[in-house]
DNA sequence: TTAAGATCGTTTCAAATGAAACGAAAGTCA
DNA sequence: TGACTTTCGTTTCATTTGAAACGATCTTAA
């Protein structure tokens, strides 16, 4: 007496949002290595710097949801390329103020319309309603998971 | 003169959708591997072998938009551990036909449940409208995806 | 037939990943 | 002070990843 399982991974949310977000990434790490040479990773640390620099690498971890090893790898890359600086930090030696540099600005003011021109293109399907109602679903699931982490 | 950039990687979809899409597989991941002791990738060729066996490992990549690579090394475990079984195609040697073995059947079976249930857990704040209209906006994206990689 | 090309699944290789170990520097508390 | 703990950022290590090379098999076309 088999119960029709009537399982569809398709329709399956958490596989349609890994596959969508997926391509979502892809998409963009292509344009960002293309035409800037960084990789999402670091594309995010010089996001946050950019606007709210000078930051340390703990910030950084904060503000791009990236863990500290990650975030680690993509200063130093950055480091060496010039696109970012850093100062010791005056009181406390455990800390490093990083800012952009010259360089690191200026890829900065190119990336950002280039990103919001490639997410405009992605949800060009998408009303201005879809994308509110989005952004409140991301919300909320973020909010369950925030509960179902604390166990 | 700087023009005020406003750019917010909190209100970046593709950031947030990365984000939160990460914590939601991590969330899964964590209660397959605990619970049943396989990967997502192990999980995904269950489910579509469970559904729709028998299976070659290259229509289990397309129905489960996983590389071949990733399939071979899932089907490999899964093979390792006796929960799938392989034979042979008749006319093609060079296709495999991949079915649940019995103890297979069994952990499709227990899993499926669970799965549905923790995905109940994560939508919880969300009504069955929003649901659908996720499933509207991912099917819409991805349609836009298709568009944007015929390049 | 046979040569050339396509397809299937495995394996190799280099890069990316995250957990954990680590040294250095602050903070806490008796 | 001085021991103990915490925090910061780097590095190490084992694992995962996907692109590419590969051998084997099948298809196509001469």
């Amino acid at each position: 007496m088999k119960r029709p399982s009537g399982f569809d991974l398709e329709s399956f949310l958490p596989y349609r949002l890994s596959v969508t977000t997926n391509r979502v990434s892809r998409a963009f790490a292509a344009h960002y290595e293309e035409e800037f040479g960084i990789s999402i990773p670091e594309w995010r640390a010089i996001a946050v710097l950019g606007a709210f620099a000078p930051l340390s690498s703990n910030e950084i971890c904060e503000r791009t949801a990236m863990d500290k090893a990650k975030v680690s790898r993509a200063v130093a890359s950055l480091l060496k390329r010039g696109l970012i600086a850093r100062e010791p930090h005056e009181t406390d030696q455990r800390l490093i103020q990083l800012t952009l540099s010259r360089a690191g600005r200026k890829i900065y003011e190119a990336i950002i319309p280039r990103a919001r021109a490639i997410e405009a293109e992605v949800t060009k399907g998408l009303s201005k309603a879809d994308i509110v109602h989005l952004h409140q679903v991301l919300d909320r699931v973020g909010a369950r998971l925030d509960e179902i982490e604390s166990d």
